[in-house]
RNA sequence: GACCCGGUAGCUCAGUCGGUAGAGCAUGCGGCUUUUAACCGCCAGGUCGUGGGUUCGAUCCCCACCCGGGUCACCA
């Protein structure tokens, strides 16, 4: 790993020069590209000769055989074959092919033929060298057995590719697709919301109290003020304030951060959607879930088929692409999975010896309802598959939620799980400021008493609920983990391009 | 934070029961005008994660640290 020139980086450095003192700069300003690689089979169609074509991309193969060259220019769309021939480059257009190499970006010149084993390639008359590659990417070589393919010493090591993703990228079309899918399916999250009349809005990352979630804030400090600020833990209090000001419904895509640990679903910025809209409950949130995840699901799917990577993940799942999604409520799915008549019903000692069975730790401090979110995440959660709304959460596990009509021990929130795992989260969200306010003084005894993540009373926030705050229903979506469970992922690093690590 | 596993050539890996290391691919040189893991021949390439210790001698054994992975804890 060392940046001294070993023997390999020399060789490449040594042909710079070489490229210079023939007068060819081995970095061009520019090129006229006007196809693209995926484009060149449809251009020759049947023919054994087609139109000439420019294109332009990265050397992904390089097979030289003498007097002629075969290679593989990459580029977004996939790849095409060249063909390089001294009798069509000439004496010096054939030469510059020995200072070539894989990863080199070259634009390439030359009319469509046909190979003797049928592969649509460019006969080249005009090789560009684009951009020298002066460090070698880190490509496997390739075989098609039965039709896929198959890499030989393909770069693997999960660290570098999540440090270098520049040349994960470089070297793996399907990473670059599956990153693209995950484009697409923020864009069909977008389009989905926009087309209900929602307004995507920006609020402030850095402010000066976090809440909205409970979860330990990165500090900084700003000089000109020289007053701390903290990188937002959730959007939830800005965007409320927005739909007080009369934006009924608004949204927000964009990076929280939690200042906690990192593991294979956790990474300390990530991407989180949240909307609200005045005047809806938490029923009519249910709906605008199970749409916008069959919308990200269709698209995912459609992203991932157009690049040839369709799989059996759950973006192609016909019965998440369809709906309707399952629903169960809290506490009776609960009773049923520990076969009991009711749950509620179960004495102190009870809920902590079926807790302590399960492996919950310290069971003596837990609170019933404590108790209770355990064992439910233990014996329903973790084995609910496909995407299921679970219903009326107990009242003390939903302190941001309005109480359920007509069972005031409820709350009218629900959440989405998928795979074991929550995709959503939503209320009937508390609209009343005298309630907040002793929910706030609640959580700053909490803070006061060492609770890292409690949060402070947020006066401003209170002044926006006491101008008046309509009836509203609000979701937050984790978006990376949307698109795990979608593509089936097992590793947050895999479907962030620059996840955080420590410095090499 | 705890425990376990790993770090050897540009890439993927092997290996040394302690005597300063090998393979395939890539690179370099030579050959080859329809190949596609192209092929054939030759050469070169490494302070074996870092720092200590034990030893005549450490890439290997011991300790610490760094980086990564896994499991657990934490993450309402």
């Amino acid at each position: 790993m060392s940046d001294e020139l070993n023997y390999v980086l020399q060789a490449r450095r040594d042909k710079v020069a070489a490229l210079e003192a023939k007068g060819i700069a081995p970095f061009a300003y520019g090129f006229d590209r006007q196809q693209f690689a995926a484009q060149c089979a449809g251009l020759l169609g049947d023919a054994e000769e087609g139109p000439t074509v420019q294109v332009a991309g990265r050397v992904v193969a390089w097979r030289a055989h003498g007097k002629t060259t075969f290679a593989h220019l990459g580029d977004s769309s996939g790849r095409v074959q060249l063909y390089l021939k001294k009798d069509v480059l000439g004496e010096g257009g054939y030469a510059l092919c020995d200072l070539l190499d894989l990863g080199d970006v070259v634009g390439a010149v030359g009319p469509l033929f046909r190979t003797r084993t049928g592969e649509v390639t460019v006969k080249v008359e005009r090789l560009e060298l684009l951009a020298k590659s002066l460090r070698p990417l880190p490509f496997g070589k390739e075989e098609v057995v039965d039709g896929t393919v198959v890499r030989h010493s393909a770069f693997a090591d999960g660290e570098q590719r999540s440090r270098q993703r520049y040349a994960d990228l470089a070297v793996h079309p399907e990473v670059r697709a599956l990153f693209a899918a995950r484009s697409k399916m923020t864009s069909a999250v977008r389009a989905f919301l926009d087309g209900l009349g929602y307004l995507e809005v920006e609020t402030p990352v850095l402010q000066p109290l976090y809440g909205g979630a409970a979860a330990k804030p990165f500090e900084t400090h700003h000089n000109a003020l020289d007053m701390p600020l903290f990188l937002r833990i959730a959007d939830e209090l800005y965007l409320k304030r927005l739909v007080i000001g009369g934006f009924d419904r608004v949204y927000e895509i964009g990076h929280d951060f939690r200042n906690e640990g990192i593991d294979r679903t956790h990474n300390p910025e990530f991407t989180m959607i949240e909307f609200y809209e005045a005047y809806a409950d938490y029923t009519v949130m249910m709906g605008r879930v199970e749409a916008l995840l069959i919308a990200a699901a269709t698209a995912v799917r459609d992203a991932l088929t157009a690049a040839g990577l369709a799989t059996d993940a759950p973006a192609f799942d016909p019965a998440v692409l369809a709906g309707p999604f399952a629903r169960m409520e809290w506490l009776p799915s609960l009773s049923q999975a520990m076969h009991v008549p009711d749950v509620t019903q179960l004495s102190d000692a009870e809920l902590r010896a079926a807790a302590e069975k399960i492996g919950v730790h310290g069971v003596g401090k837990l609170s019933r309802p404590k108790l209770m979110d355990e064992l439910f995440q233990h014996h329903v959660e973790s084995k609910i598959e496909r995407p299921t709304f679970v219903v009326d959460y107990p009242k003390e596990l939903s302190p941001l939620a309005k109480p359920k009509r007509g069972n005031p021990d409820l709350t009218e929130r629900f959440e989405l799980f998928a795979r074991g795992k929550e995709m959503a989260n939503a209320f009937s969200e508390l609209n009343d400021p005298i309630d907040q306010r002793q929910r706030f003084e609640a959580q700053a005894a909490l803070k006061a008493a060492g609770d890292e993540e409690a949060t402070a009373v947020d006066e401003d926030y209170l002044r926006a609920m006491e101008y008046g705050m309509p009836p509203m229903g609000g979701v937050g979506i984790g978006m990376d983990r949307l698109f795990m469970y979608l593509t089936g992922t097992t590793h947050i690093r895999d479907v962030i391009l620059f996840p955080t690590m420590r410095p090499e």
